[in-house]
Parts: C-alpha cells; sequence; structure tokens
DNA sequence: CTTACAATGTAAGTGACGCCAACATAAGGG
DNA sequence: CCCTTATGTTGGCGTCACTTACATTGTAAG
C-alpha cells in the first residue's frame, strides 16, 4: 500500500517500507534536523508509536536509510563505467558522481558521515569502485605508483568529499569563486592526476 | 561571574558571555545534535527564558559560537607560520592545524559548515591565509602557477576539510588504512605538492 | 533624590517532540 | 479453534524551543 493513502484494515500491511519511502521525502522537504519521526508516522496515516514495532527509536530509522544511501552512492559510482576510456577520466566521472549524489540527497549524504556505530561495515562498499580504478590509473601512469592505491584513493576521496560537504554548507560562497561541478571536480582532480585532462 | 556560579543579585550581570561559555562546555559534552537551550540556562544559574533576552533564537547562539569558531580557525592557521621554512612546508602545517582543530572542537566545527545564513562574511576570513601561502607556493614552484592561486587553495582546502570531516565521522575506521594525523595530511599533500618532502 | 524608562530577569504556559506502557486487533500455525 | 505472535492504537511522561505577562534592577533626566 503506498505512501500516505488511508488503509481500511487495522494492520498496514507493510508499514516499514511505507515509513522508509516517506522518511526519505519527508528528508527532503525538512532536512536532518527539522525530520520528524511524529509528522512521518501522521504522514503515513499511523499513530505516533507505530514506527516503533519497526525501528528501536528515531536514529536507527535514519540508520538505515544511510546505509541504503551507501549502496546508491556505490552504485552510481560503478554507473560510471564507460567503454574505452581512460582510468583518469573515470575518476573524475566518479567525482561529478559523488557530487551530483550529494546535491540530489543532501540530508542523506549529510545523514552518512555522522558517526553512527554500525556504518563501518557498509561505508568500505562505496569507497571499493574508488579504489579499484586508482589500481587501474597506476598501472596507467596516471597516478604515482609508489603509494598503495588504498591511500591514494583516500586521499582522492577526501578531496572529493570535501568538495561535495563544502557545496552542501554553501562553503564556497563569498569567495568570488563561483564554478560548475564539472569545473569544480576537474579542477581538483587535475591537480592530483599526472597528465593533463584530453579535452584541455 | 563565572558559570555556574550562584548569584544573588537579581541581575546576572554578564549572562550573554556566560551562556557562550557555557554553551562550548555543553556542546562539547553533548554534541550539537544534544544540546539543549534549557540544560544550558539551568547550568548558567538563570531561567529557561532568560537567553532569548541575548540571542533571538536557539540558532543564533549557534551562530555566534560558529562566528568565534571561523576567528580561532584562522588563528590557528596563522600560528603555524615560523621562520625560514618552505611555502609548501607551510602548507602542510596548516592542514595539519585545520585537523586538530577540528578534532579539538568537533561540534563547533559542525555547526561551522553547516549552511546558515550570515556565514559568507566570515569564512572568507579563515580561508584567506591558505590562499596567501598558496601563492607564495606557487612563486616558490612548489605549487603549478599557470591556475590561479584561489582555485589552488581552494582544492587543498578542500582535501583537508575532507580529511577533517571524515575523520570526525569515523569514516576512514574499516578500510585498513589506520594513520596518524601527520601522516593522513603529509601523503594527502605529497600528491598535490610538486616537490618531495625534505624530510622523506 | 525621585521618578520614569529601558534593560534584563522570572513564572507559567503552549504545542511539538521522542519514547513508553497497556491494551486492541489481526494473522497464522498447532 | 485457539493460542501465540506480530503489529497496530490510546494515553501519558518528561523535555524541548519559544512566548506572554509580569518583576526587578540600572540609569539618567528633572
Amino acid at each position: 500500500m503506498p505512501t500516505g493513502v488511508k488503509r481500511s484494515s487495522y494492520h498496514h500491511g507493510s508499514l516499514r517500507e511505507a515509513l522508509l519511502d516517506g522518511a526519505r521525502t519527508l528528508l527532503a522537504e525538512r532536512g536532518s534536523q527539522g525530520f520528524s519521526l511524529n509528522e512521518l508516522a501522521r504522514r503515513v496515516g499511523v499513530s505516533s508509536a507505530a514506527p516503533y514495532r519497526h525501528f528501536v527509536d528515531r536514529d536507527a530509522l535514519l540508520g538505515e536509510l544511510a546505509d541504503q544511501g551507501y549502496l546508491g552512492l556505490r552504485t552510481a559510482l560503478e554507473e560510471t563505467e564507460r567503454p574505452s576510456t581512460t582510468p583518469a577520466d573515470r575518476i573524475r566521472r566518479m567525482g561529478v558522481a559523488y557530487l551530483r549524489f550529494a546535491a540530489d540527497n543532501p540530508a542523506v549524504f549529510g545523514i552518512m558521515f555522522q558517526h553512527r556505530p554500525g556504518h563501518e561495515k557498509v561505508r568500505p562498499l562505496a569507497f571499493q569502485p574508488l579504489v579499484d580504478v586508482v589500481g587501474q590509473a597506476q598501472e596507467h601512469g596516471d597516478l604515482p605508483d609508489h603509494v598503495p592505491p588504498g591511500v591514494v584513493a583516500r586521499t582522492i576521496w577526501a578531496t572529493v568529499h570535501g568538495l561535495a560537504t563544502l557545496q552542501l554548507g554553501q562553503g564556497f560562497v563569498g569567495l568570488g569563486l563561483e564554478d560548475s561541478t564539472e569545473n569544480l571536480v576537474d579542477q581538483a582532480l587535475t591537480l592530483l592526476l599526472r597528465r593533463p585532462r584530453p579535452g584541455g
């Protein structure tokens, strides 16, 4: 039964999924600060105590959304694969995809990177695609290979993650450096990658 | 009159400063999520309505702490100056100072980079020392000079900021890449700076 | 000095919040 | 069919941010 639709029976039928779906849109509207479990229950058409049958508390629900966010981020990074391009280009596309994901899901992105125990399990999954491509870029000569790929990937991740969080928090406003997402990523990664970008 | 000390007179005398001081320690204990204006008022020994004589709402108080945080971050970056070292080394020390600031003031750091209108004025102040040193590093040949210093500084900032936020959120846990703050910054900036670090 | 006023405190209350305990209803297996 | 378990509801607790009306004090003009 879809979110927000009145039900006739006492039991909802698929409340857990309805809560997760409703939480995503409520988060998009109100942000992670303004998110309210009571309002979510109200929208789904259920009492304010019902969600506690499916999630131990508010943080457990948000944590589940974060876990799903890691999977979504991973597939977003994986989907940057294209036939016959260089690893360096793939890294650029991953960076852009990362910023896009953050811009499209700002609240979930924020929750993903607050410290909540348990995320150490699922976060490496989103990190792995980058490590793989960095290894390829090292073989291809686009990145120094005297450093383990994990360390290089961590640096690239930090750079892209920093761009994403600063952009979300309007960190670049007021510096006189207005740029598009693509330029932001390009200018940053050009300093890290050894070869200049093919298109410029 | 210091925080938490009982007063005899009806008026506090310096409530505004006492609130800001108490807020810093309360934030350190509870984090920005668990921070409560009521508890702050209780600790300072004043009614829960009193803070509203000095701050329009909770966010205004936190915003003021964020503004002070920008000034503190700026001085932390400025204090990395040493006689007779290279600009590249100065950049490394700035990076370490940035991570230290974040680790020492995690809640304030988090508040600083959430989007709150007004911070566009004071944030460039903390950004400026880095821009200056990047310009020197370009003249010194440690960074490419065919790109404006602001753009290079933005990339370095993003990298260091990413390291800081990921470290705060335990982002590197579970990756099998445990490192000290100094190593984290060194390994990242070595990829950005052209010359290898003198010590290694 | 007094008296008016502005600044700064309190008390009490509002609606929303997260969460809990006790109870009601339904679903499903023996 | 009945009994257990899962999954809802009602009502309530304590806390929160914030407001309104009132109390107290510092200050400065008459």
